[in-house]
DNA sequence: AAAACGGGGGC
DNA sequence: GCCCCAGTTTT
């Protein structure tokens, strides 16, 4: 059977019933830092470090870098190799290293030492994609905007919310047809639930809480 | 649109 | 050994 049109999604059932189902469950390592420094310099390394990048790697790599280097200024006194040395083994460590850097050399010469709000701002930071920049906005300054990574893209689809191919077609697609109320928190409540039940290759559907809102075809739910 | 960046862990 | 991981940039 066809998914009910995006419009006609009962929207507020399906989130609440996906935060009882994830409540008590753990948080993705930038949410982590959020909570412990909600401060957007803080959520813009560990956010830059968590490209590409499991949890547990993120969260002790941002740790060691901001205990170091708690602020633009710092960290932009470091060098490369040190940086690369500190969030080692996260992937890419090389690439981050130097955007890291010259990220926050770029903060403290042009943004007065501190992490702009402007979407068009944080996009000219190196290593700063659409992804990044909304995460830091949403978290780091609760300003509006649908931060889409693999999982909400992934997701979306997979519940017939939008049909898109790239994320940030489903960034503005969702943005068509989410209560605005839902922007911000979407975002890690598809991630936590993306991080588990609805994972990429084997969802666990037979558990799904919100299995009858999907209209995925061919899987049946098993006692 | 596809490739490159990248090491660690799961299977 | 081969796959993936809170993506971004370059070709």
């Amino acid at each position: 059977m066809s998914p009910p049109p995006a419009s006609e999604q009962p929207f507020e059932e399906i989130i609440d019933t996906l935060r009882a189902f994830l409540r008590g469950s753990r948080l993705p390592s930038v949410s982590e830092v959020a909570q412990r420094m909600p401060d957007p310099f803080h959520i813009l390394v560990s956010t830059m470090i968590s490209l590409r990048t499991k949890d547990e790697v993120t969260s002790a790599s941002s740790k060691r870098l901001l205990a170091r280097a708690p602020d633009p200024k710092k960290l932009a006194e470091l060098s490369e190799a040190e940086i690369a040395k500190l969030i080692y083994p996260a992937g890419f460590y090389n690439t981050k290293a130097k955007n890291l850097k010259s990220a926050a050399k770029t903060l403290v010469s042009r943004c007065g030492g501190r992490v702009p709000e402007s979407m068009e701002k944080l996009l000219e930071l190196p290593g700063v994609g659409r992804k990044t920049a909304n995460l830091v906005r949403n978290l780091g300054y609760g300003l509006d905007g649908i931060c889409v990574d693999t999982h909400v893209h992934r997701i979306a689809n997979r519940l017939g919310w939008v049909q898109t191919t790239t994320p940030e077609q489903t960034e503005s697609a969702l943005e068509e047809v989410l209560p605005q109320k839902y922007w911000i928190p979407i975002n890690e409540l598809l991630v936590r639930f993306g991080q588990t039940l609805c994972n990429p290759v084997s969802p666990v559907c037979s558990r799904c809480p919100i299995y009858e809102h999907c209209p995925r075809i061919g899987v049946k739910r098993s006692r």
